[in-house]
DNA sequence: TATGAATGAGCGTTCATTCAT
DNA sequence: TATGAATGAACGCTCATTCAT
């Protein structure tokens, strides 16, 4: 997986993946059928602890909705954005294309599960008075666009300027939740 | 640009780069380097129209901030995420990391000047009080970052479930804004 | 080895080595970095059975010097002139000054120590008054001058006009030792 | 005839050649039908003004045959051995089995002529008494072996030891004339 | 006569895939 | 089950040759 996150798909070679592995590279035949179903199903199995660190950490029992979804963006931006696993969302975006079926298994995966716990928490935000805005349900998309931000920035221009990206969270959580923290 | 779009840099052949530039293979080399240096600089001479169509069209005198912002990402979603020219984004995002210089001038051209002209706008919100939240200066990205979704979501997505680009645009808007509308 | 010596470091196509060695290209990479260090490899391990067939005759005790240095042209002509190891004498000479490193092998494991020998020899002679001339010593070249015309004869007029080169060989020797022939 | 000297025939690049005689790539084919026919030809127009500079001294009158030779020597040194002429004959060497053309030419109009003038000055010195070994007119080529192997020398062994082929040259013919010079 | 942009066959090299052990 | 030497199709790149100007 490492070497796929590195390199990309086509130019990741067997031989690296098989020596990374220490195994030979023949090997690899007994496990997989060739190296595009090999890639599919390294992404499908490099998804799945991607998805356990992320719905791992259960909100506090009596916490705001705010608080929940901080916890989550940081728990995001810890354990995804800031590691080789926020590569691992950029190779999909990536590769995404030319592989539906990984992208079928993100979307199936994480968007669509990870959108309709988003909308529930907004619902329950918007019944608790918590958020103002009640078409913010209808695009639980916008809660997250500032995770997919960080990922991308972190792997294309942290070099240029470092973003942090648990504070930028923050203020986008002030634009969406009424209780005032005015920094 | 075309050819590296569908495929990206590594699985893209010259054989058919020519073909579709309806020329030679030898010819690539009259007017590039090697494969590289051609990708680097067909992604530059592709980036400049992008440049263009989104700051091509002046704001109407007069207009609120969340006019200006809004007919932004009119044009960004008319002109940039629903065509050939939203790939081109998804595919600097994909090679960005192996190829520094692309990544480099991305920045200088397109997003460090995106977010300085995004800050400026939302500075004069704030000065015209259209904006209250005073830290999304030091966020502009958050202004833009449903932009990003919308390119990646008609990339790999649409298929599963279309999105409304637009209308997303414009519920975050509201996250921003005060109610006054004067579209 | 063949293949070189038929058509010239440039000219030898890798499928034509492949072929000939009766494996496929692929292959040649597993024992060869690439087409420059397997010419240089290639060379360097043709040039050690040379060395063996030159000096693998050792002269009957009690030769006389010229019986030596005749024993010695004839195994030259026989076993080198006159077979394929001649036209690699003409291979490094027409490729030595592009292969540095086969030049300065061949020098060090052929020319230095065929030289040096032959002055021991051109010495011996001195010292047992078959040869009159002392300043042979200081140009041991000059004993084996004809061997290398023959080489290059044999390669390039042998088909205008056949060259007896031992017979040379023995006339060359009549400048340098008196009359006596112990034969 | 530089390029083809310095690389070789099929290492020579066209593009080369054009741009070093000054004109366009296109040009060539106006005078020469392909790149061998070139070659061939630049090759034979080449031999013609080293074979001028080696005819072109005449013996002074009076001179003895072993002055003739030595003067033919020292010519043949300082105009051919170590000049770039010396690697023309190096380049017919290396190329002349791959075009008989070239050999065939070489043969003609130096080989065998200057073969035939060495005889008679061979034949010469016997009738004047210079010369004892009356065998030495049956091969001329040992007379100008040392040549030969100067030009070699030069350009593959020179920079590991120089060699002072005159004086080589001078101790072969103390071979060859009686006339003693005990250096 | 001269040009040089364009061509495309051909080469060196790589690497996913196979298979005898 | 595991190996890794061997394969050969396919790719990036070169360069002799052509031809419209």
């Amino acid at each position: 997986m490492d070497e796929f996150i590195a390199r990309g798909f086509a130019a990741t070679r067997l031989d690296d993946v098989a020596r990374r592995a220490g195994v030979a590279k023949g090997t690899i035949y007994l496990h997989f059928k060739d190296k595009e179903s090999m890639f599919e199903e390294l992404i499908r199995t490099a998804i799945v602890p991607m998805i356990n660190r992320l719905w791992g950490t259960p909100p506090r029992p009596g916490a705001s909705v705010r608080d929940m979804v901080e916890g989550f963006a940081k728990t995001f931006i810890e354990e995804v954005a800031t590691t080789r696993r926020g590569d691992l969302v950029r190779l999909i975006v990536a590769e995404g294309p030319r592989f539906p079926a990984v992208a079928d298994f993100y979307y199936r995966e994480v968007v669509s599960r990870g959108l309709a716990g988003m909308r529930a928490l907004i619902e329950l935000g918007i019944a608790r008075g918590e958020i103002q805005h009640k078409n913010l349900a209808r695009f639980p998309q916008i809660m997250v666009a500032p995770a997919l931000i960080a990922v991308i920035w972190q792997s294309l221009f942290s070099r240029h300027a470092p973003l942090d990206a648990l504070e930028m969270f923050r203020v986008h959580l002030d634009l969406i939740f009424s209780e005032r923290r005015t920094t």
